[in-house]
DNA sequence: ACCTGAACACCGTTCAAGT
DNA sequence: ACCTGAACACCGTTCAAGT
């Protein structure tokens, strides 16, 4: 009974770039970014694998467009201060990466250029501007504050297969049992080095990225 | 003729944790490591793949011993001064990365912990110390040293299969035409985006970093 | 204890053949 | 122009059966 078959599901919608798109980034959300493979992205849009290459070069390039799609999310709102609005943007798309631990671990290979990321771009060197850090060292900077935020989230976005708890606890132990003839400085440190909440290191860091800017002329 | 075959070629060497990781070296040296594979590897030491897992719990844990292996070739010689020397360090380090690229896109999410890895954090702390820097600013501060040393050698990093020079060339192309109303910051200064070279970039942000993690105290 | 072949459940990408 | 099935050349991991 074809008929009827045709009236339970809506007919299948024409492929198109954005709707494969809105496929990825739904499977992405359930499921993770290593799921989103072409072969079980088709079948998540009921065709073949092959369909799919009209209208996505490789598998990379539907990877990136799906963190091109999420960078949309991030919070740009302006902040009564330009330190605190670095904060709070970074925060914002460090919060992102967070929620979608898959697709953070990609996020440093991924070079999205798409309009979310030119804004990302744009209002971070707005902020630090408004801060009157010279304009060469801000075009600089930003590229490393992003990037320390992006690495930040791929490190702790451990694969679901690996056990974070356990990799963590065996690095603490290895630091704290390191020998004093061998390492006398982590020896000495090891506390230190594994010290602080997530939030207050990564609060640190945007602190020491900005200071660190501000601090440094770039050559020539 | 068995006798014969068996002296053209060594005995077979019994397989050892050593030796699996002296050839997974060897064959990501040669091939990179996108293809040391349990199953290429295994055909690499003449057995099967299901042999490997008695000495190494998964692929993971493979690429990490390949890191951890690796490390033992960054220069920690001393140097004269102490900005100097933490400089030298990480570009060994970072050179070292960008020789093995496909190795240097898995590393921010491989954590090694071996005894290189230990001499390598017990040099940048002990460094920093002769910098006087205050005891956990330096220890916080070597993750990001580290860190983005790391970030820089895996986003130079690009998929052999994927066009680096055409990717940036479309990156600039993005940035010089990005409009001067949806993007005000960011059409002011996109030549400053992608002005210097890689190593003046990298040791800006070694320097950078070094100011920072001295200008910033930790909370508590 | 260690090693193996075979199996299970997957991949990305290409391409000739169809509509 | 677009879509498809089938093929090619691969993956990681498990497990029963052998030595």
């Amino acid at each position: 009974m074809p008929a009827l078959s045709r009236r339970e599901r809506p007919a299948k919608p024409a492929l198109t770039r954005e709707g494969i798109v809105d496929a990825a980034v739904r499977l992405m959300e359930s499921e993770g970014l290593q799921r989103v493979t072409m072969r079980r992205l088709a079948q998540e849009l009921d065709t073949g694998a092959a369909s799919l290459y009209v209208y996505v070069a490789n598998a990379y390039e539907l990877h990136a467009a799906i963190l091109d799609r999420l960078l949309a999310r991030v919070d740009l709102a302006p902040a009564p201060d330009w330190r605190e609005g670095l904060h709070r943007v970074l925060r914002s798309y460090a919060d992102l990466l967070f929620a979608h631990p898959s697709l953070a671990r990609s996020a440093l290979s991924l070079r999205p250029n798409g309009p979310n990321y030119l804004a990302l771009v744009d209002t971070l060197l707005g902020l630090l501007a408004a801060g009157r850090v010279p304009a060469v060292q801000a075009a600089w900077g930003v590229d490393y504050l992003l990037q320390t935020a992006t690495a930040t989230a791929a490190e702790h976005a451990v694969d679901t297969k690996r056990d974070a708890e356990a990799e963590w606890q065996q690095l603490s132990d290895t630091l704290a049992s390191a020998s004093a003839d061998d390492y006398p400085h982590l020896h000495q440190r090891a506390a230190d080095l594994v010290s602080g909440t997530p939030s207050e290191r990564s609060y640190w860091a945007v602190d020491m990225l900005i200071n660190g800017i501000i601090a440094t002329p770039t050559p020539h």
